[in-house]
DNA sequence: GTATCTTATAGATAAAAATCTATGAGGTGA
DNA sequence: TCACCTCATAGATTTTTATCTATAAGATAC
């Protein structure tokens, strides 16, 4: 036998005689001719090179080959039917999976989202890659994951990207700080204090130090750390102030203050980005999806910037 | 996914992509060229609409999907290989049914070869039907079986028959019958006595029926007895005489006389037959090709007529 | 920077497959 | 016997397919 001569429309055709057991009728089941079933018999017969289907007292009789044959057939359609099972799960968005990798400020706020979506899709994994900038850059260049979040967007030209979160900076200081008190104040009443910041490229210091240009000024004193906790934790020791992402602090933690600072407006957004060049995942459609439909249920609506229906998902 | 657009080159080709992850090295493999080779895999995808290879840091790279549709092809390409691992032991006749349907009195017989031949081929079936004449010929008008045993073949157009055994018919009496003791008798000696006879059809009747008239001699009384046996049990009871296959007697049988009938010689042979417009099993031709080979070794060699060789099957 | 890989695409062709209509042959049932 | 089933076969047509060559676009290696 040949399999290279077998096409599942033959077997098919031969699955369905040995169910009705008569030519004419398969050939009126599949709206096709009688003579149509009679030859992809014939070389289904041909190319097997047994008898599968005798005529025994004019009535067709299948042969031990042709069960055989018959059983092989079920099995494999059946395979084939788990499969299109699987594929119609993928296009759901029920099954899959969504690779997201994300800036290390992120992960204040994107749990938030995939919590409840991963509740309501319990069979989409969602494996989370968690970096700087720079990492998440090259992540996004190899085209590793499926969605890329971040502050301040690539301005790839394969990168597309939409809004959702408004992330205003507040500066931090510990409660004992001489500007702890103060009512209002204005970005250079900050300088000579000793600034905590994360290292150069995070979008956080980026924002921060181009508003410094801009306006002229310069820091005293800055010491660099690794991550926003650490800093966070460091104010309120004492160690130094901070311009941190609002959604970096705990609701409710008061082992530092917040500044009014009268004459800045520090902010920027956090945003999905995804390739436009690679084929995005059904999981990561339905996730974006979701998102789009839940933003103001799941974080604080008073932040949120809904403009994920401006995402071109082919 | 519509499966009547995969055939089952297509998935063979998308396999080997698969395991060699290059499509030019499967182009090379399987003597194709490269643009072949891109152009099927691109025909699959649009198939299943799914992408199943991308490029990723210039190497192939099987999605998730494509590697769930390999997996499903490593299933049913697994069940076609079982498929054509049943046709090879088929072809060899290692496996595989041969149905034999014979008279009566070949009950005698057969068995001899069949035990030897079940023996060599564990795994070939061998449903054995036996009936009398009539419900034999009936057997194989309809094409129920794919050897029939008969003395007296039909002589019918798609009936092909050959013989291997001789089959001599004798008389037998009552051991205190009053012809036990007789050395030489002729036919016409027998003819006051009563017959114990099979039913009119029978090849051993029919054969004896026509030997007395054409001898023009007529029996004064017989009875008709359903099996050999019961009409050599009731030979050996006194209740009358009968002429019967040699290979019906049981050797070292002393219960009845043997007599010499010195101006007749009844002998038929025993044919297997098979229908010439069928197709023949492969068991059933494995097993004819084990009788040829085998009678002299299995049954009286005295009585083998071997002439198998003369079966024609194409 | 040139040679040499890779994959992708376009265009052409030849083979095959799928399907039809028309027709024939064999059997059943009124 | 006639009408009506069944399946088989022949011949024709239209699509589809498998395949090629030629060529281009990227990337890598030296």
């Amino acid at each position: 036998m040949n399999i290279r001569q077998l096409s599942f429309r033959l077997l098919e055709v031969f699955m369905s005689v040995v169910k009705t057991g008569s030519i004419s009728e398969t050939a009126r089941q599949l709206h096709l001719t009688q003579p149509t079933v009679s030859l992809q018999i014939k070389r289904l017969q041909e190319a097997v090179n047994e008898p599968l289907i005798v005529m025994q007292q004019q009535k067709l009789q299948v042969t031990e080959v042709g069960l055989q044959l018959f059983r092989t057939c079920e099995q494999v359609f059946g395979h084939f039917d788990d499969y299109q099972d699987y594929l119609a799960e993928l296009k759901g968005g029920e099954r899959g999976r969504c690779k997201i990798a994300m800036v290390n400020t992120a992960q204040y706020i994107l749990p938030k989202l995939l919590g409840p979506y991963s509740n309501a899709h319990p069979h989409v994994e969602l494996p989370l890659e968690i970096g700087n900038r720079s990492a998440v850059l090259a992540r996004f260049e190899r085209g590793e994951d499926d969605i890329y979040v971040f502050s301040h967007p690539p301005s790839l030209e394969h990168a597309q990207a939409a809004r959702f979160l408004h992330n205003p900076l507040v500066f931090i200081v510990p409660l004992d700080h001489p500007l702890a008190g103060v009512k209002a104040l204005t970005l250079a009443d900050l300088m000579p204090y000793r600034f905590l910041l994360r290292e150069p490229g995070s979008a956080t210091r980026m924002l921060f130090e181009s508003e410094l240009q801009s306006r002229g000024l310069v820091l005293s004193d800055s010491v660099q750390m690794a991550s926003n906790e650490a800093i966070r934790v460091a104010v309120s020791s004492g160690m130094g102030i901070a311009v941190l992402s609002h959604h970096v602090l705990p609701k409710g933690d008061n082992s530092f203050k917040v500044l009014n600072v009268t004459d800045t407006c520090l902010a920027s957004h956090w945003y999905f980005v995804v390739r436009t060049d690679r084929h995005i995942s059904h999981a990561a459609r339905s996730f974006l999806k979701f998102a789009q439909l839940n933003l103001e249920q799941y974080l604080d609506k008073q932040w949120v910037r809904n403009e994920l229906n401006g995402l071109n998902l082919k």
